[in-house]
DNA sequence: TAACTGTTATATATTAACTATAACATATAC
DNA sequence: GTATATGTTATAGTTAATATATAACAGTTA
């Protein structure tokens, strides 16, 4: 898979690369147990350095989404890993309200937001 | 309004006070018309720096949230003038989507979604 | 006049993010 | 065995974001 990052970006590059691979699983352009690049692979291609993959692929793992196998490398998990736990969902609540707060604001109904949740959705595929 | 911040946080104080002012005007803590503490008064009751409230208070000017005025000094702007654009909800597609695929990867249906969005949205109240 | 308001300027401190280079144990291929 | 990979760790350094400190300015209000 082809991981693009923006370095004008206001998002760190380490967590740019997070969301492009759990967003890659989502869309199933990673399977479980298909293999990322090499941390040294994948900073070469960007042109960034290695410390800097290494702390995306180490978020990575802590959250459930790659294993780091002596042999194979890193591979992504399959989604029993993945499991959402009563805390990741309250975390989930937590960073969601500071955004549908100001959608309200702005006049947005609950219809539109659920519409605008669902049109990201359905672009995602199970493995 | 009573504003709280973490200073352990991972969010800046600056975005925190954003985030609080605009949850405050949604929950309708915060009505239209309605005056906020000056940035030397917040700052003070905080514990921060001047400039910290300032940086706060000019994003959420230029996000059509507030008003700065000579006499009045800051005040909740009306529902009107924070109408959402084109752009805006473009914003939020783009910072809601990994959220949304990490919620996919770990097992969370489309209703789920819609669910915890309703829970928060329902807290909400029109001014 | 005195005490406020937001705003601007300058300088500094602190922390987060990113880079550079090197080394280590381990594994694979020749 | 040798060479080349792998992730990991350590150390040092740079750059950028965040937060602070202090001061001043033009208005406004009492």
């Amino acid at each position: 898979m082809i991981i693009r990052i923006l370095l004008e970006s206001d998002i760190p590059i380490y967590r740019q690369i997070r969301n492009a691979v759990i967003e890659g699983i989502a869309l199933g352009h990673l399977k479980p147990g298909e293999g990322l690049p090499s941390v040294r692979q994948l900073s070469s291609e960007l042109g960034i350095n290695l410390h800097t993959v290494n702390k995306a692929y180490t978020l990575l793992k802590q959250d459930g989404f790659i294993t780091i196998h002596r042999q194979k490398g890193v591979v992504v998990n399959q989604r029993t890993e993945m499991k959402l736990s009563q805390w990741q969902q309250d975390q989930l609540s937590q960073e969601l309200k500071p955004l549908i707060a100001e959608a309200f604001c702005r006049g947005l109904e609950l219809e539109g937001i659920n519409r605008i949740c669902k049109n990201i959705y359905i672009q995602f595929k199970e493995p």
